[in-house]
DNA sequence: AAGCTAATGTTATACTATATCATGGAAGGC
DNA sequence: GCCTTCCATGATATAGTATAACATTAGCTT
């Protein structure tokens, strides 16, 4: 499987909530890290699409399920599901997306289609390539990375009619 | 000339802003755009700093030397700036850097110190390597790239004392 | 059950960015 | 020279994003 592609790709989508949910499960239980229901129900808004969402977005969706929606309980929630590998944020859209290989420690790069505002992420090691020998070569020393490309999938390509 | 090394190297940086200016004219003239007082002006602030500035940062130096300092024309002139490739936004900060090398038509990749802040621009073609490749892999075709790496330069490294 | 810690509730506010409409000023045609 | 046109700026208001600070609750350990 190429998880690059997932988004972009047509998929039954209803799996992606449930083994999302499910994946994100093990993975607290194994670092002894609270997936509380707070939480849960921000990832599942999060997993519902492949779209990045604002705070505010996941905020009245909060909202319209009856849950706590004041800022804060977006924002705890999306940092904690940030620092735990199951969101990433969108640095260029201020928003944030379900990671979709939570399983791996990882720092992936976005492709961000302009047309249908899907995100899809792609596994790649920003330490290797040109960046990462510039990086090593003039002694500075990586700790977060951004990478974002913003673009039209093929979905959205023109003369795809 | 290394010009990702260039704000993270001690330099006589006086001749940055002079250069900078002079680089702007000269671009803004070929292409048949306005290099206004107030452009000039903010692009100036940004070349005093290797750092990545707010726009409100901008906006207070503006106030400082008695310009005229309301959003809109910190915002203006930096898009403007950014636009004809004379500055660069940084999405990871919500700020703004005076980009190194104006001449050039290029998508930079930033090297952002937590230390001191300074921010040093590395030429990379984004489709070069294993983005573009995949990118071109699944169809995706790209638009606009932020590449900004976060982390400690030379200088801040621990251990440099 | 007591006590500790992590999480959430609540309110207010800070920071970032843009919309809108009015006004001014430079460049080219007559 | 004057007019017109377009671009840039002034000015006010408001939208959108994010966090500070402190009170309260809930889960765990003993």
């Amino acid at each position: 499987m190429n998880p690059e592609r997932v988004a972009f790709e047509s998929h039954e989508h209803d799996g992606c909530v449930a083994r999302g949910v499910s994946a994100a499960e093990t993975l607290c239980a194994a670092r002894s890290v609270r997936l509380t229901t707070a939480r849960r129900r921000v990832l599942e808004i999060l997993l519902a699409e492949h779209k990045a969402m604002g705070a505010y977005d996941v905020l009245s969706q909060l909202s319209e399920r009856g849950e706590p929606a004041h800022p804060p309980a977006a924002y705890r929630a999306l940092d904690f599901l940030v620092e735990n590998g199951l969101a990433h944020r969108i640095e260029r859209l201020n928003a944030f997306v379900a990671c979709s290989e939570p399983t791996t420690g990882h720092r992936p790069a976005f492709l961000i289609c302009r047309g249908c505002q899907l995100v899809a992420e792609a596994q790649i090691d920003p330490e290797a390539g040109v960046l990462g020998e510039t990086a090593s070569r003039i002694g500075f020393q990586i700790e977060q990375t951004s990478i974002e490309v913003e673009g039209l999938c093929p979905a959205c390509l023109p003369g795809d009619t």
